[in-house]
DNA sequence: GTTCCCATGTAACCCGTTACATGATTTT
DNA sequence: AAAATCATGTAACGGGTTACATGGGAAC
């Protein structure tokens, strides 16, 4: 396919479905919004819109303020809804990436001492623990709001991550707790 | 801590304290071990180990072959065990970064075809499942094998959160084959 | 006997993150 | 009045990925 971006373009563009926006509040959106599963830096905002704008998938109109700073707000065009729509109908995606420097260490654990292994797996399981539960609060106040469904979906697969790493390092440390023991 | 390195410096440390190995079979090993949460490319490899020779934490020797190209073969020094160890000493890590395509996706299915969503959630359903079964084969071969247990540890994460994955994507295809026939 | 894969390595691009900059409001 | 935060933006570094290169076996 050619001429096809990188996920980020895409979900910025996709912000701007619903409505035009400076580049700073989109940072700020995208914070509130898709940060759990697609993070994406302030200023990686500024060069992507850079580039959507010579591919004319958005158009920027700078807006003098009279306190505030200046700011440049983007707009989606016809081409740009047109190019989000065709990414959109594609159900490919990918590849979902996890990576952690925890799992790094505890494949070297042989080499640790057990009360090491046991605080890594502890604070493993209350950094996830605490992620779970900001997840929770927000599907608590989403609640039934008809039009969050699929920011429900979403978030609702993080809990299920993040419990399903709570789980596990509750395993490892009773493991490690016996061993240790032993 | 002065020069503390990036994670992927100290998971190529933590494959040289088992043995001496070409750059060729470093890239080769890692991805047979770790590179289900922690990914490192080929040639990440070469970069990493010139900074860590500079370091003083590896040691190279160039390796003449007969009929095969010619290699450098990189062993620790005691030193980078010494950094390895301090290392694993401590009981942090990067934040786990959890990173889905899919779910940038899912997050803007409301102007998807629902027909394309339930393509989308299929796909994400049997390529876990895919995962996990192959998982689940690794940690049925690791079986009861002693030095392995850190191993099996952190393949059984990934099968938990595969699983989690097929879950979830399990019950969103329910969801989305409800609301189509309504 | 081509064609593909293996073993080895290099080079370039691009994304992502972190640090820097600045004037105006709000907070203490 | 000083300090922190907000709203806006820029610059630079570094890690990660992908593409390129190459000669000898293996496979078909």
């Amino acid at each position: 396919m050619p001429g096809s971006l990188p996920t980020t373009s895409y979900a910025i563009l996709g912000l701007l479905t619903r409505e035009p926006m400076s580049r700073y509040d989109l940072a700020q959106v995208a914070q509130r919004t898709i940060a759990h599963f697609w993070t994406i830096a302030k200023s990686q905002v500024y060069r992507e819109l850079e580039r959507l704008e010579k591919l004319g998938f958005v158009h920027g109109t700078d807006v003098r303020q009279k306190s505030l700073p200046d700011k440049r707000v983007y707009a989606l065009t016809p081409a740009g809804e047109q190019a989000f729509d065709a990414w959109l109908q594609v159900p490919d995606a990918e590849r979902t990436h996890f990576r952690s420097a925890y799992l790094v260490k505890v494949f070297f654990a042989n080499r640790m001492p057990s009360r090491t292994l046991i605080e890594l797996l502890r604070r493993y399981r209350d950094g996830n623990q605490l992620w779970r539960q900001e997840i929770e609060s927000i599907l608590a106040r989403l609640g039934g709001v008809q039009d969050a469904a699929y920011m429900r979906a979403t978030a609702l697969l993080g809990a299920r991550i993040a419990e399903a790493m709570v789980v596990w390092a509750d395993g490892e440390l009773k493991r490690a707790g016996e061993s240790q023991r032993a």
